[in-house]
DNA sequence: TAATTCGAAACATCCTACCAATCTGGGTTG
DNA sequence: CAACCCAGATTGGTAGGATGTTTCGAATTA
């Protein structure tokens, strides 16, 4: 069924290897989302499990606590592990995040749904901090900005920076629950950056936007604010667009 | 530091009890968002918080494990357990919320943060409800709100009923990311009911507004469907607002 | 024959004990 | 004084057994 786990890949020995009980969440994460265990089938029970990928019981206990605590699985006693039909799963947890972009099947989905949900919410984000934002976390703002162009020609670097500059916008809004979204909406960001290169991506084309954004805020203008975020992120949807489809058309006449 | 655990409560017999883990989480949980434990301070080693609550050692592992995937927990092997800074919190997941709610310090701005994030959300997900629901689904919609007619006068199945609306609601949206921020909206909504029923809660204040989101995504009308899911929402607020005042002035003259 | 009861199998839960891997701090050595 | 090393503390992981629950079929009973 599984392949017994690499323990430690000390090859180079720069690379820290993830944990066991790490690695066996992967396993069983990929395995759950991918289909290999569908929805309301049991798994088999964890000594098998612990035997068919090498690890002891409670690293398979621990690894299956995690799962469910994200809705991928339900853990009975006396009857079993069975997985979680799809509307349980936790699509906010970094981790089924993760394992959703690896999967052919739902990455362009998720992706849509994505753009859908930062619509709703990054304009309502802006303007808010446009009322709420401390002189500080305005300055934190700019600093991001200015990484962001000191960046603009090291794509790794100026994504790091793109990011950084959500992160404060979150922050200045002063709110836990649209900080947690933040959270999961970077593990995409990140994961869809790698797409992102190869598609002669440039960040330049985004930076004014930004750059409005921020002044917006610092004008303590929510409307301004709230259009320049819709403006940034409708020109983006469309750049994710036109790359997908030069992703493919590269991919067919190879 | 902390009581040991009672291991079974059968004392009436119906109720079953949460596991050994479970209730250790649950202890843990409630340190930290207290501040017994607090942000960069290390928790005491794995065998002394084993001893203290009266488990095993394997129990406080899958605990932390657990807490450590909700961003209240840092793990490092040799060095120990720490406190994560807040802002590392994971204001979405069940328990965080859960706990939280049980907290007088963060109550009472989570509240108001929740409903920041729901006049943000819901309103959309109307609209886009109108767009993309099925016959079905609206069917379904209607079902609920027949459902919370009908139990008008039976205060809790009339918040499951209205639960369930929601719920039918958000799912007609299609969109993963928005179904799973209705689950912690759900968790917070119930946690406020015990407060609500002493206030003299009653359902028939949001039928009305209810039925016109429901027939708004019938004529496939976004914008009115957006508009009343607002109206509701605001409606909603005030009402809280009062209730909270009752409640306080209610505690005063004790 | 049909319904009920009972017990064994299957499985997760929890405990104890032990060793390995990793980090930290302090002492030693050059 | 700096680099090094080692011992203690702490988490990571394994092994095996006792216990509590659920399920399901077989035996018992109506």
């Amino acid at each position: 069924m599984n392949r017994p786990l690499k323990k430690n890949q000390q090859s180079s020995g720069q690379t820290r290897s993830p944990s066991l009980v790490e690695q066996t969440i992967d396993v069983l994460g990929r395995d759950i989302i991918n289909g290999t265990y569908a929805p309301n089938e049991s798994l088999p029970p964890e000594v098998e499990i612990a035997r068919a990928i090498g690890v002891g019981r409670n690293v398979v206990r621990e690894a299956t606590k995690i799962l469910t605590s994200v809705g991928l699985l339900r853990i009975a006693q006396g009857s079993g592990t069975k997985v979680q039909p799809v509307d349980q799963w936790n699509y906010l947890d970094q981790r089924v995040i993760g394992w959703a972009m690896d999967s052919d099947d739902l990455r362009d989905d998720l992706i849509d749904e994505l753009s859908t949900l930062r619509l709703i919410v990054e304009p309502e984000v802006a303007a808010i901090a446009a009322q709420t934002a401390s002189t500080t976390e305005i300055l934190r703002l700019f600093e991001a900005f200015e990484e962001m162009e000191k960046n603009r020609d090291i794509p790794e670097q100026a994504v790091e920076a793109d990011i950084l500059f959500h992160r404060r916008l979150f922050a200045a809004a002063h709110n836990k629950f649209l900080t947690a979204i933040l959270r999961t909406v970077v593990v995409v960001l990140r994961a869809n950056f790698a797409l992102a290169i190869k598609a002669d991506y440039h960040i330049i084309e985004f930076l004014e936007e930004h750059r409005q954004v921020a002044e917006a805020i610092n004008r303590r203008d929510p409307d301004a604010a709230r259009a320049a975020m819709r403006l940034m992120l409708t020109n983006n949807e469309q750049h994710l667009i036109d790359m997908r489809k030069a992703v493919a058309e590269r991919g067919m006449e190879k």
